[in-house]
DNA sequence: AATATATTCAACCCTTTGGTTGAATGTCAA
DNA sequence: TTGACATTCAACCAAAGGGTTGAATATATT
């Protein structure tokens, strides 16, 4: 199971437009940072730090070459994001459901 | 399609582990807000603020008989935020394999 | 050696967030 | 009506988030 943590560094990172359009970025490959700075109208440092978020998340890796940063996007986390959402989802659906059966059942006791 | 604001209020209010417990008991019916927040150690004007997160992004519905209110969860947001993460996640994984696809031919293609 | 480029570090500034406490509001029950 | 209960509102606080600018670091280029 993923830590809540973990769970939550990745929820987190995902929950802003500007690193989820860094991600999308990157699924067409690797990266510097500069590059995937340049789309946005804040400054690099503001990318740079945002690119920091992802990385704690995981969702992003480095690799250093010389004076560039090349960056990667990693689909571990969102994997497991993904993972957690869907069981929860489908675990819950079916308390509902079963609660909507159980009410059901009771109304057609009535008679 | 899911507006960004949307999904980032969603992913927003699930990038906490109070609130996610939250959703969770809400998940076998509904409950009144003290009922809620009656596991957790912190006050009750916490959860309360928890709980108008959860109803922003939509996952809580309130409904208010007399002095109570009774909250239940919304499946909505869920769904959409778990679609749009395995879309994006399917969309990822074939551009990455195209290109892993790409370099292996490349790679191949090397006398 | 001097300069330009890629990136981060550091300090600062707002605004938001997650929590607190105390008072206000609305409803039920004696 | 008086008092208990369920909930929010309001003010406050500390910490975190997202942004800025300017300096520092490390590597390339000439």
């Amino acid at each position: 199971m993923t830590a809540p943590r973990t769970l939550d560094r990745t929820l987190t990172a995902l929950a802003d437009p500007t690193r989820r359009a860094i991600l999308q970025h990157l699924s067409s490959g690797e990266a510097r940072v500069t590059e995937v700075a340049q789309p946005f109208s804040m400054s690099l440092n503001a990318v740079s730090k945002h690119i920091l978020v992802l990385e704690r998340a995981k969702l992003v890796k480095r690799r250093k070459v010389g004076r560039d940063h090349y960056l990667s996007y990693r689909s571990g986390p969102l994997d497991a994001a993904a993972k957690w959402i869907d069981t929860t989802r489908h675990f819950w659906a079916s308390r509902l459901d079963t609660l909507e059966q159980l009410l059901r059942d009771e109304d057609a006791a009535k008679p």
